[in-house]
DNA sequence: TTGCTCCTCACGTCACGTGAGGTGGC
DNA sequence: TTGCTCCTCACGTCACGTGAGGTGGC
């Protein structure tokens, strides 16, 4: 039996996240002491192993309340419609990127000393988690939504002709 | 001089949103009419069309409020910010994607009629967005985070050991 | 008179965090 | 007695959606 306090430690949650199962009928405490303090037994700990692993899937609690329920074949549909519905998350954070992305560009300036300069741009590119790997899916991801542009920012960057079309090659093959 | 329906329609949104943003004090009408209707002003349909603009990226409404108030050069530095925000969020959602695709691999079963056979599970990934392309950064991340599970996996999909290794080359070169 | 648009509360959503005020256990 | 853990409300967060009940305009 774990007090709530030593089971919210135990699985690095805080005492008002479990207050809160409690509170949604997610996980009740097996029983209360005599001080009325909630006890939760072993099972109740299986339990939460089983809801924070979901949580780590992105589940609403809700879903995972009913979730617990089901057999796994049903639980396995269910996971394949939560990668979908991911999936949808980040192609709308994925458009908020390109969209900050084309107002950004307009403020890189090739030699001069302007807002963003070409380093800057690389390294801010950089910073948001996109490596080699990543730049060339961002420029491919340019390239085909608005190739024009694409190539109007490489000429931005203080490119020459030549390393433009070996890049938008590179990319369309 | 727009009321508040038509300016709702003209930009796509519900009135109870530009009541909302009536009530924080995001965007007040310029007037009201006898009849105590708001009455929007052209300066408003501006002011609105730039909380649209910052909306699609992503920006919290109170975040839009004080950015109204900056200069271009402030405003780039807060963009900036957004980006690297943005990519935190899609990485916990690809985190979470990956979570259960290593639960989903556990019920991919190679001949025998399983939960998910290989041709399903090609659909699965299909259907969260990852093309051609995707599915080889997929691979990529897949060999990079565990390249053993990676190995496992494309052996239950029921590749031999000889296509298995052309895979995992391409990805890593 | 009938519809339509408008008005102002006020409550619900999601997953908690943060007191406030009070009580039991070592 | 002092700290510590626990208890139960209750309000705040974010960006609205959804009535409820009432009034002006064509």
């Amino acid at each position: 039996m774990h007090s709530i306090g030593k089971l919210a430690k135990k699985f690095g949650l805080s005492r008002s996240t479990l207050l809160y199962y409690d509170s949604i009928g997610l996980l009740k405490a097996e029983k209360r002491s005599k001080s009325n303090y909630r006890l939760y037994s072993n099972e109740n700990v299986i339990k939460l192993e089983q809801i924070v692993a979901y949580r780590q899937m992105g589940i609403a609690l809700k879903e995972i309340k009913r979730i617990l329920l089901l057999s796994d074949n049903k639980v396995t549909k269910i996971l394949q419609d939560q990668l979908i519905i991911l999936a949808d998350k980040i192609r709308t954070l994925r458009q908020q990127q390109y969209t900050i992305i084309k107002i950004l560009e307009d403020n890189v300036i090739p030699e001069k000393s302007g807002l963003i300069d070409k380093d800057a741009w690389i390294s801010i590119l950089r910073s948001i988690g996109l490596d080699k790997n990543g730049m060339k899916m961002w420029h491919k991801q340019f390239e085909k939504t608005s190739p024009q542009a694409h190539h109007d920012f490489l000429i931005y960057l203080g490119m020459d002709e030549e390393s433009i079309k070996r890049i938008r090659k590179g990319i369309l093959k």
